[in-house]
RNA sequence: CGGGGCGUGGCUCAGCCUGGUAGAGCGUUCGGUUUGGGACCGAAAGGUCGGAGGUUCGAAUCCUCUCGCCCCGACCA
């Protein structure tokens, strides 16, 4: 391409609206622009880098056995009430009425449409396993839209699927699929985390989230210094010391604390107690398929719940904090007053049932102080297992930095912010199940096929590479992923010798296979040389004076250095730099 | 949805508090001088000040409503 004629719409100046680096830098290079909230347009240069991204999501699918599909983005409502999901995903699908007044959607993934396919062709075993995919444009209605193309509600994403008769059969899919993933972010030239992810409310036994450590992320997740444990902090677990408690008291004894509200004001209090030797009491309204209930949350005073750990817990429940009327009928006191000592039998009193959740961090423990049910009073000397009756032990708690590694020995935690772009997950038998999606097995008895569920958002394969690999002067993108593999730049148009050397250059890399932009800008060299790091091409061949001397200069623009090679051995030169590693 | 901020030539912003003929830099066009890291001189084009209503002799500026965008939070198979 000659830059003279192509659309590269720079920008001198930071983009007002802006603020990661990412979205900075996709404006500024000229590859991308706003159209509304979460809308953005590609243009030229980032459809190169889509296209080139795609290329290599194919050949990994391809490589795995997938086979490509186009399915189509406008939905009926009936599919989605199907699998429960019209109502599922309540305000993030963007809904719509056709002419006759009937409900369509468009579609955020591609489960039911993949299965209603599957349910109506695949009879027998004998034609599984399938792996089924797309590069499609996916529709979510973001509450709210940020940072760029990060978080968008239209995007690229590749969706697959695959099917088979049985879990053994999901493992070997599954472990495709993550091999797949590897190779392609590993091509895609990201560094990423494979982290344990949360299943979510849409079940399924497995998931693995890919993850770029970026502060441009909107997930944390913990990863081990020596073992390479990694979870989601959404599901992220960890080692803590044992803490040694006193024999305590043969029973809890309550007083008066006027004015304690909080943990950290029962430690200051005169009689108080630490807050590793406290227990937090949280209430939570948990509701699921239209019931409700009280669920009663204990933690160590000095942990932090997760919520999301709480709403797994319940199978998925929807789960809000308690308000504090309902916390006021339900024990008789304010939040800060409130513990698990007698908490059901008090519920009960009021015709309410609760539920209690303990964390694992409090198994075991004795001589605690908790909040009495009593507005200004707390009890000491609490013996869990024996004053409180737990439903259940689970673990509910957020990991932070430096706890220990809950899978080897001697390894630290650490919690870093991280952006999630790729997630793989077992489904199981959820859609298939719902939607009636059954084969033969060799038994001859009717099964529902095991599916699984991959994706891959392909923009925000491109905004974490900028993310990751930027500087000062604009983007270095990864080779296999640049729009360009070469920009030849020629310092001054004006010159005869200068420009044909550039377009005999420009021809024989084109020849060569490679991908160039030939800058034959009427601009000065400084002009061409700030735009040319800019949108980040991985290797600039500068056509200046020294041609007179046959030679042309070859500059990386990761490493910024720049090497002397002779025109005729430049192709050779590039050739070999661009290409090299790319498979 | 709650909180905050912002809408003024293509871009970045000033002007608004205290109403009185719409500004700067960059970019664009034309002419000239330059020509290896965002050149210089001269000339020019380009704006219903997001929109509607109101107050006023007079509104970018004050008031009301509304739309849009950004940030924080809630939310986010």
């Amino acid at each position: 391409m000659r830059w003279s004629q192509y659309f590269i719409p720079t920008l001198r100046e930071d983009p007002a609206d802006a603020e990661v680096i990412s979205h900075k830098l996709l404006l500024r290079a000229g590859l991308v622009r706003q159209l509304a909230a979460g809308i953005y347009s590609l243009l030229p240069l980032a459809h190169r880098v889509n296209l080139k991204i795609q290329q290599i999501l194919r050949e990994e699918m391809n490589r795995i056995g997938g086979q490509e599909f186009y399915l189509p983005a406008l939905n009926p409502r009936e599919i989605w009430e199907e699998s429960g999901r019209w109502t599922v995903m309540g305000d993030n699908m963007f809904r719509l009425k056709d002419r006759k007044g009937a409900d369509l959607c468009l579609g955020m993934t591609h489960e039911e449409i993949f299965t209603s396919i599957a349910r109506n062709e695949i009879r027998s075993y004998k034609q599984l396993p399938q792996v089924w995919y797309q590069i499609q444009m996916k529709f979510r209605d973001e509450a709210r839209p940020k940072s760029g193309v990060l978080r968008v509600r239209q995007f690229i994403m590749k969706d697959a699927y695959s099917f088979d008769v049985n879990e053994a059969g999901l493992d070997k899919s599954f472990e495709d699929q993550r091999e797949a993933y590897k190779r392609i972010f590993n091509r895609c030239g990201l560094k990423y985390t494979i982290v344990e992810a949360s299943s979510g409310a849409m079940g399924g036994s497995a998931s693995n989230e890919f993850m770029v450590k970026t502060d441009a992320g909107e997930d944390l997740i913990a990863t081990c210094d020596s073992c390479g444990y990694a979870g989601n902090l959404e599901k992220a677990t960890s080692r803590l010391p044992e803490i040694k408690d006193g024999i305590g008291l043969d029973e809890p004894v309550e007083f008066p604390t006027p004015g304690v509200r909080t943990i950290e004001d029962l430690t200051k209090f005169p009689g108080g107690a630490e807050s590793d030797r406290q227990i937090k009491t949280l209430i939570f309204v948990s509701t699921k398929d239209g019931e409700s209930e009280f669920v009663l949350a204990l933690l160590r005073g000095d942990h932090q719940l997760q919520e999301t750990k709480l709403s797994d817990s319940l199978a998925g429940a929807e789960v809000r904090p308690a308000q504090p009327e309902e916390i006021r009928n339900l024990l008789g006191a304010d939040a800060g007053s409130l513990g698990g000592v007698g908490a059901k039998a008090k519920a009960r009193e009021r015709g309410k049932e609760i539920r209690i959740l303990a964390d694992l961090a409090l198994k075991g423990r004795r001589n605690m102080t908790t909040g009495a049910n009593k507005d200004d009073h707390h009890l000491r000397g609490v013996s869990i297992s024996r004053d409180i009756a737990v439903d259940r032990w689970i673990d509910l708690r957020t990991v932070t930095s430096g706890e220990g590694c809950p899978q080897c020995e001697d390894g630290t935690l650490e919690v870093f912010k991280a952006l999630e772009i790729g997630h793989i997950f077992k489904l199981g038998t959820k859609y298939s199940v719902s939607m009636g999606a059954s084969v033969l097995n060799q038994e001859g008895k009717e099964v529902p096929i095991v599916m699984g569920s991959y994706g891959i958002g392909v923009e925000r394969i491109m905004a974490s590479a900028i993310e990751l690999h930027h500087d000062a002067d604009g983007i270095i993108w990864p080779k296999a992923i640049a729009p360009f593999d070469c920009i030849v730049t020629i310092t001054n148009m004006k010159q005869d010798e200068l420009r044909d050397a550039g377009e005999r250059l420009y021809d024989d890399l084109q020849r060569a296979g490679l991908d160039v932009l030939l800058d034959d800008r009427e601009e000065r060299a400084g002009v061409k040389f700030k735009d040319a790091d800019l949108i980040g091409i991985p290797y600039r061949i500068t056509i200046g004076k020294k041609v007179s001397d046959g030679l042309v200069e070859l500059f990386e623009r990761r490493t910024k250095t720049t090497e002397d090679v002779r025109i005729k051995d430049a192709v050779e030169r590039v050739q070999a730099l661009a290409l090299a590693g790319l498979l």
